[in-house]
RNA sequence: GGUGGGGUGACCGAGUGGCUAAUGGUAGCAGACUGUAAAUCUGCCGGGCUCUGCCCUACGUAGGUUCGAAUCCUACCCCCACCA
């Protein structure tokens, strides 16, 4: 139970094989975020078909709503969303940054004011355990205090050095929980330190002093900082991470995103973009990023992605669904949606492939290629 | 036929002498979105140009008053309500 089998490398890049309680996830993976217990607007036979093997939840926004003593009273996370795969939780820690005019942050822990009714919420590293616990993910995410990725180095410091002494609290009060029953549930610990050089490697230096861990995340990256930033961070942690076990960069990203986190040694990602970016009506394809509600696919009667093999390029043309976004209809948001998660899930996947196969690199300078022939970014 | 109310940019609808190419909203067009306070947000939205500005056209139609009118006056056209 929650090991990790490293099955090949390539340019940089891992094929791996994580084993945990409700199933396997072949790395590199790309993780559909659900926030309240849902990945918002599917349904998730839909979700699995989309070739999905694990998927998140949010600790913070769970306890607000439904708490997870209903979640628990209803049999857990897994058996309340009927998901039967893997599944992983993060800590709220994403809040802490997210909903910065909503909390105050203090050593113990972090007081939110809830944006449903304005009450007043406190989540600690101990709670996040304990909630978390309570909702039976596969994995658990230590609460963390994520700072923007413009933050002076003083900040930075801050983040991360509560991070680690957030860390060590959270573990004891996980073990605490899983000392009373059968092993059910691990967590993962997150390295911090902002764009700082000496603070990254502070932060992996603590937090492996802190293990042993059964995966590592990396958090803190893709707020706000330059893309070149984010991959050098990657690349100066890459050799002090531990080989045997997962790496997760969190909420990363972008199709680039995926190739060059692989390149540089990820196994797992999360991302609200596809949901999100679906539901604005923006899709991912292999020509580049696609508006489906532009006024030139009116009359587009061809699939959105002819080299796609998701549910909506199988049955339905681009100018169907910009009709559904112009009148307004949910199906739209519901198709392109999924089509981009299975977008992100196939490109992991032939990733994975590529690795195997041993020929990573030239894979990832052909999507470059095509990357830079359709002028993205 | 009479009396009263009203005709504003694609649509709805403010504005009642200068700060008005004209508030808002809708529709339309374009863009953003990275561990989800997001089915959200931002920009453009009469035409033209030698485009940090300039010119033309525009508030039912035609004329008038005024330095200046979508705003005041006259006539006409059309719409609505009530009365005959």
């Amino acid at each position: 139970m929650f090991t990790f089998h490293l099955e090949g490398t390539d340019g940089g890049g891992r094929a791996g094989r994580l084993v945990l309680p409700h199933g396997i996830v072949e790395t590199p993976a790309f993780m559909p975020v659900g926030t309240h217990g849902a990945v918002r607007g599917l349904h998730p036979a839909e979700v699995q078909e989309a070739g999905a093997t694990i998927i998140l939840g949010n600790t913070y926004h769970l306890h607000l709503r439904p708490g997870e003593q209903v979640i628990e009273a209803l049999g857990g996370l897994h058996r309340f969303t009927t998901w039967p795969g893997p599944m992983l939780t993060d800590s709220g820690g994403f809040q802490v940054f997210s909903l910065e005019g909503l909390r105050r942050i203090e050593e113990g822990g972090v007081e939110f004011v809830s944006h449903i009714d304005g009450s007043t919420r406190v989540l600690t590293p101990e709670s996040s355990m304990e909630i978390q616990w309570a909702l039976g993910a596969d994995v658990a995410m230590a609460f963390d205090h994520v700072v923007p990725g413009q933050a002076p180095h003083a900040l930075a410091t801050e983040g991360m050095e509560r991070t680690l002494r957030w860390l060590a609290r959270g573990r004891d009060r996980h073990a605490e929980l899983a000392a009373e029953s059968a092993p059910r549930q691990t967590l993962w610990p997150i390295v911090q330190g902002g764009t700082h050089a000496d603070l990254r490697a502070r932060s992996l230096e603590g937090t492996l002093a802190l293990g042993p861990w059964t995966g590592i995340a990396i958090g803190g990256l893709s707020v706000g900082e330059p893309k070149p930033v984010m991959h050098e961070v990657l690349e100066r942690l890459g050799p002090g991470l531990p080989e045997d076990r997962p790496r997760y960069l969190m909420g990363v990203g972008f199709p680039d995103d995926l190739v060059e986190g692989i390149a540089r040694g990820v196994d797992l990602f999360d991302c609200v973009a596809a949901t999100r970016n679906g539901r604005h009506g923006s899709a991912w394809t292999t020509g580049g990023k696609v508006n489906v509600r532009k006024a030139g696919h009116r009359r587009l009667d061809e699939p959105l992605d002819p080299e796609c093999d998701c549910a909506t390029c199988r049955r339905f043309s681009v100018g169907y669904l910009r009709h559904l976004f112009v009148a307004g209809e949910m199906l739209g948001m519901r198709l392109v949606s999924l089509h981009n998660i299975r977008f992100l899930i196939r490109l992991a996947a032939d990733a994975r492939r590529a690795i195997e196969e041993h020929r990573f690199t030239a894979w990832r300078r052909a999507w470059h290629a095509r990357s830079h022939a359709r002028g993205d970014a």
